[in-house]
RNA sequence: GGAGGGGUUCCCGAGCGGUCAAAGGGGGCAGACUGUAAAUCUGUUGGCUCAGCCUUCGAAGGUUCGAAUCCUUCCCCCUCCA
């Protein structure tokens, strides 16, 4: 039996803020399984490293015996979130929508328990609400509350267009805290507006409000912004172990610490000995290869973690070719192709443009050897192993 | 409804008749170096069987030997007034 402060210890490790500690220590002492939503946008069907770390939360709620209501935003996909967005998105229709939520519900349970978890879809009740409902809703919050909001203020202010639609998504989210009888929700730290809409919701009608978890958004890659499918500085659950691990051995030295606080199992003590191994001069790569190994393994299997990193070790220590590189046959007319050509044609390079380029800057390499020689032409029969760049190989075959 | 400002290449943002495939920055890619797909430095960044040609500056027309730049109409955004 783990007491309440065992509990609130567990779901506070890591958090950025829990609003407000005393009601949830109410809910818990009550002892039966807590209600815990969290809300999905159905607009990203590859669930990525960002995605984890609420869902790792979500996980522990569910190992201290409360039940996850997972929500997927099918009508507020409609709208689009205009959280930390510069601009209005383009609304999904419903076949997208669809199609996304299921690829999502496929992956999450990767991670999460799946009797322990409801599945519900906002547009169960949100499509019954009548356009009465919906002023009656619009009508419980002010536009000048709705400009406190961060990026709708921001975008105020800096001349950008607000659409009023987007004015109603933190309303209908918070309005599903109310249809969910919600106890505690949880959300990055940017959709804190929105998951106090659903207290204040709550309050109106009648119910005790819900707690509010909110947890660190993970950077990307770049360490900038932060990690998301649309800038491409994401690392997708589903990516090949190899891609997972070189793409997390690419993160700088620096991240590596918020990648490992945030995404990382390991006991505290563990991490605090990291880190003071490193501040007394050991190699922090070791410790990011120790950490991506955790990481893949945790998708992928502890067999796919050594694989990976033998396979890295070797193509950018020792720059050998990779063994299951794609084998990729081209027609070739009687006088052959130039080499440019059987750059695009084998996928090697965005263009011809881009392959010319390539060769000019000595990223070519045919068979291990540098070439640079634009107006060389590949034989009709003739099989080579290319590289452009370190990490893109192909074996082309000439027919 | 009235007045004014604006829409530029992946993003931000200069250009305001030819020297513009379009400055600068960001991002991306490549090379060098290395401890690695870290950091740093350098180069590069529309397409095309490429010393040439083709397409691009919100859309469509027009003026001109020549237009991202001038004119007309249209679409979209912002500000102020009502």
């Amino acid at each position: 039996m783990t007491t309440i402060d065992q509990q609130v210890e567990i779901i506070c490790r890591g958090c950025d803020e829990l609003l407000r500690e005393p009601e949830l220590r109410e809910k818990l002492a009550a002892g039966r399984p807590l209600r815990i939503k969290a809300g999905f946008d159905p607009t990203a069907p590859d669930l990525h490293l960002g995605h984890t770390v609420l869902i790792n939360k979500l996980r522990q709620f569910q190992e201290l015996g409360h039940h996850v209501l997972f929500l997927i935003g099918d009508f507020t996909g409609m709208i689009g979130d205009p959280t930390g967005k510069n601009a209005t998105r383009p609304p999904l229709t419903r076949e997208e929508i669809a199609r996304n939520a299921e690829t999502y519900t496929e992956q999450v349970f990767r991670i999460l328990d799946r009797s322990r978890t409801e599945v519900v879809f906002n547009s169960t009740w949100m499509d019954r609400m009548s356009a009465v409902d919906m002023i009656r809703l619009a009508a419980s919050h002010t536009v000048a509350r709705m400009l406190e909001r961060d990026d709708f203020s921001k975008r105020y202010r800096a001349n950008q267009p607000i659409a009023i639609h987007e004015f109603l998504y933190p309303l209908v989210q918070g309005y599903d805290s109310v249809a969910l009888k919600a106890d505690v929700e949880l959300g990055g730290t940017d959709q804190k507006f929105n998951l106090l809409m659903g207290r204040e919701l709550q309050k109106h009608h009648g119910q005790p409000p819900q707690c509010i978890l909110t947890m660190p958004l993970l950077e990307g890659l770049d360490g900038v912004n932060k990690m998301s499918k649309s800038l491409g500085n994401y690392v997708g659950i589903q990516e090949p172990a190899v891609e997972i691990f070189g793409k997390l051995m690419s993160v700088s030295d620096e991240l590596m610490w918020r990648y490992i606080e945030l995404l990382s199992f390991e006991p505290l003590e563990v991490i605090r000995q990291w880190r003071a191994d490193v501040a007394g001069g050991r190699n922090p790569r070791e410790v990011k290869v120790a950490f991506a190994q955790e990481i893949v393994s945790r998708f992928h299997g502890a067999g796919a973690a050594q694989h990976a990193l033998a396979d890295f070790e070797a193509r950018f220590r020792q720059h050998e070719i990779p063994e299951d590189i794609a084998e990729v046959k081209l027609a070739a007319g009687a006088e052959g192709l130039p080499i440019a050509m059987v750059l695009k044609q084998a996928g090697l390079t965005a263009s011809t443009s881009d392959a010319l380029r390539m060769l000019a800057q000595g990223g070519v390499k045919m068979d291990g050897e540098k070439i640079s020689d634009k107006s060389l032409r590949l034989e009709r029969g003739v099989s080579v192993v290319l590289q452009v760049g370190k990490r893109k190989f192909a074996r082309v075959s000439l027919d």
